[in-house]
DNA sequence: TTTCCAGATGCAAGCGCTTACATCGTGAGC
DNA sequence: GCTCACGATGTAAGCGCTTGCATCTGGAAA
């Protein structure tokens, strides 16, 4: 590999002045400037990113720890996030834990050990170590996808309990009184325990029994999402609605429906979340929230850039939600 | 940031010993490795990447440059490909380009500089000063998503021009003469344009003229299906099946089908590609080629990860597709 | 012509780490 | 008790780059 030395060599000045030409060009004359360019292309020469950041102690660099790629809400969110940092002249990295905490501290640990200026983080369930490690070092760091105040780390999101809190109300004015529930995994992921527990203070406040909402979880998948609609179908009394933590599981629960010979909504209603491209394609479609995943996005880059310009703290920032009714939720049948 | 000589410091040993400790901890007598550890621990201390790549010039790390992240076949083939890498020991930094070539060019450059020890991308279509720049360095590079000899760079895909050759033969032998195509975006998207070409030969092979497939391109969202959808159906004489270059438009066609009126496949078949969740989503469910991602995803790990071991060249692979007969594709009306 | 200055360029230190080699300490063998 | 050998640890030289400071150069002013 061509290092700044053989370029150097080649266009007969010294690595000083061909790192100026690479970093702050106008203190070069032209002349020089040209010939080193030249030599640069010649060799086909980049810099080695390691010395660059040993040497002048920045990467301009941000890193993102997401729980998998395989989610559309992430990659979405990602790419707005990505776009903000490119046009500001950050490059993002990006790494993944598949939901395990203890990878997820090994990916924060190189993220920083690799220079990032900065760390984007999805959610708040994790190792308190990160935390300890993250705080010790001051480290610039924004947490996405749940809103909660902290001092210390930064947020943007929204309120996925009282999303969800409010969804329920919905599907009770509905005149839903036996409600099951198929959440998302909430180990290890307070934005589906968060859901959950919004359902059940919908549920309370409505002066419903805890019973009258049987809740079982399933994996981020649709067969998954029929999988558990099944068993719930099972329960007695049988529910009139089902209320999902995604609308993956959502589409999982109303293609089962239609297997199991239910219509959707006479015989039971489903609502979703997130409103993903997959809530309007099927039918009937899902009424579902609606989240600002690319907003958030945008936000947690521009929170996480003004930190970094300015030293100072930026105001973490909390997006609104907004149910989408579509033709998934309906009276519950009999009155 | 702490430092290996801070660590050196408090445990009161020499930079050598900490860094055995953490690179080859059995150099290290128990006792002295212990009061390194409880150094580190105490200092929450990491190593800097980049000087550890300086200084060991290798990193570990594989970098995947994709188009973007926002398609779901990519990113189940990058899971795949990460599990295996991690597996291995390896990291991997994810890029992402926006179909954008010169973008492309730099991510190359930035994750090389970065000391990726090799690099994973997507298709053919690509400015030739990045061959020119993997191949002066001789670059562990593997090429995914579309097979393709090629010496120097090795390759893990399959062949895109058959595959939807074969689909659309399906189509024909269906009765079908007057097909319309909607294309993902050709231009810089070699697996884009490869599908086109394979509809056209098929075409040609059974004795049709041109101006019986009229293609009309679109990028890859529902709605942009649904509006080429409405153009073609306007098209005269109207098509009596649609094949689309990718699910997404598929299912944005099928919607636009149900929106005017059309029964499916009663007086309009219509075909995806990629065989992603959603196509077994929608209703009717789709007719589509089934292309296996996660495998594809390993493989490219595995090639990778040969290379880098052994220093010897690894075949490249080739993996079949699978026609998936579902409901949307019928016999074409009026005989 | 000489002097001076500012802009262009070079010099060299050092960023945090690994590693070949030197050194030290210890227990086994005599 | 002495020697030897080997395993544990230390020493120090860079890896490729940036950057403060020193040096050089050419042209303007006197």
């Amino acid at each position: 590999m061509p290092t700044l030395n053989d370029v150097a060599r080649l266009a007969r000045v010294s690595t000083a002045t061909v790192s100026r030409c690479l970093n702050t060009p106008h203190q070069v004359v032209p002349r020089t400037r040209e010939r080193v360019m030249r030599a640069i292309e010649k060799l086909a020469y980049t810099p080695h990113f390691g010395g660059r950041a040993l040497a002048s102690r920045k990467t301009n660099t941000i890193g993102a720890i997401i729980p998998t790629m395989e989610n559309a809400i992430f990659a979405r969110g990602l790419q707005a996030f990505e776009e903000v940092l490119a046009a500001s002249g950050y490059t993002l990295l990006v790494a993944s834990t598949s939901y395990d905490p203890e990878r997820e501290y090994q990916q924060v640990k190189s993220l920083v050990g690799r220079g990032a200026d900065g760390l984007l983080l999805i959610g708040w369930d994790r190792a308190p170590e990160v935390y300890e490690f993250l705080k010790a070092r001051e480290f610039p760091t924004v947490v996405a996808w749940n809103y909660r105040e902290d001092e210390g780390i930064l947020c943007t999101g929204f309120d996925n309990r009282a999303a969800m809190r409010q969804l329920v109300e919905r599907v009770i004015a509905y005149g839903h009184r036996s409600i099951g529930m198929i959440a998302g995994i909430t180990n290890n992921n307070d934005r589906a325990a968060d859901r959950v527990a919004g359902a059940r203070t919908a549920m309370t406040q409505a002066g419903l029994p805890e019973a009258a909402l049987p809740v079982i979880e399933a994996p981020y998948t649709i067969e998954a999402g029929a999988a558990v609609m099944q068993k719930l179908m099972a329960h007695a009394p049988r529910p009139t609605a089902i209320v999902c933590g995604n609308d993956v599981l959502a589409v999982g629960a109303l293609g089962e429906a239609k297997r199991l010979g239910l219509r959707v909504p006479e015989d039971v209603s489903i609502v979703g979340f997130d409103n993903i491209d997959l809530a309007s394609v099927v039918d009937p479609q899902l009424t579902t929230v609606h989240v600002p995943h690319r907003r958030m996005g945008h936000a947690a880059a521009q929170i996480l850039i003004g930190v970094l310009q300015t030293g100072e703290a930026v105001d973490s920032s909390r997006f609104g939600t907004e149910i989408i009714e579509r033709g998934s939720l309906g009276p519950a049948p009999d009155g």
